[in-house]
DNA sequence: TATTATTGGTCAACATGGCTGACATAAATC
DNA sequence: GATTTATGTCAGCCATGTTGACCAATAATA
């Protein structure tokens, strides 16, 4: 597989879809690195003034999405260790960002959920987040959009895309 | 804006494009998210076993993508600082996945490709992530594989963009 | 030619956020 | 009563980002 790009145009028996020639593959591989990066970068820097972290965005963001979550919970969707994960919520619980509070049904567990502060900062959080797809989706169309869900959805691995349908049933339709 | 999906929910007249309601802008921070991570994860691994992270592959990638390329431009597509590309690529160059020559027509130049080594290295990587995309795409089709594609393109800062035309012409088609 | 700007390297120090291992405790469950 | 589960905590390690300071070689320019 010294050169398929080259391949791809010299050989046309050999030729592959439009976009399953490696330059395509590369293309997602090159793209996905430069968005993502952008997307995270103007949270970053809100969070950086806060002296906090992407890490703390992201329990941050989750609880938000579903509180009264627990601790196990959360570690099984950032998958990090629970030592990472305590690092950073005693921190957030600290600094007067998140609430816990004993479970009722199993007094062992710690219900989570934001604070007014907590809350505050989630939204203008995922309010320049979500500013940045609105501005892409609007540019893009809603063709564009189905279709960018679609192929993400299908590069999570597929064990954990089973478990993410259980647990968030909207996220993929 | 308490709550913008009960909004949507509830005032007719308050009806966003179905693409950019709260819930979906939403499902784009998630997905790209888990995604990202899913993609990242193999490569890790094949790194870890190595002694050598995503920071690392990031060089490996781009060298590879453009031989006889300069520490400046590795520097400016990475967005890193030089002293942070320094530890990174005096490692790569020691472990002999790097090599580096003057430039001829700027001395000071360090150019930089892939040894045989970093080359075997590369492909290998490369492959995991397009074999991940190659499946993700034949799940998909063309049609949502051009709506990742430009999606993710707008989601990149305008300006940043630009440059990329620049450099790579053939990265937004 | 002398000065300035560019390219790049290096050293030191620090922060974030992953990791492992070991151990503690309370509550639930068998 | 014994075991498993949910969680916390302490200690240390590693990768990878940051800033600041400073140096050297080369290129460009006044």
């Amino acid at each position: 597989m010294a050169d398929i790009n080259q391949m791809n145009k010299t050989s046309p028996r050999a030729q592959k879809s439009l976009y399953l020639r490696k330059q395509d593959l590369r293309r997602g591989i090159e793209l996905m690195f430069f968005a993502y990066r952008d997307f995270t970068g103007e949270a970053d820097d809100i969070l950086s003034r806060l002296g906090l972290g992407r890490a703390h965005h992201r329990v941050i963001y989750f609880v938000g999405r579903q509180p009264n979550m627990t601790v196990s919970d959360l570690l099984s969707i950032l998958k990090i260790t629970k030592q990472s994960l305590s690092r950073v919520l005693s921190h957030l619980v600290a600094e007067g960002y998140i609430h816990q509070e004993q479970g009722a049904r199993d007094k062992r567990q710690r219900l989570l959920s934001l604070t007014d502060k907590g809350l505050v900062l989630e939204e203008k959080l995922t309010d320049v987040q979500c500013k940045r797809f609105a501005s892409a989706f609007s540019a893009c169309g809603g063709d564009a959009v189905a279709g960018f869900q679609d192929v993400l959805a299908n590069l999570i691995n597929e064990d954990e895309r089973a478990d993410l349908r259980k647990r968030y049933p909207d996220l993929f339709e």
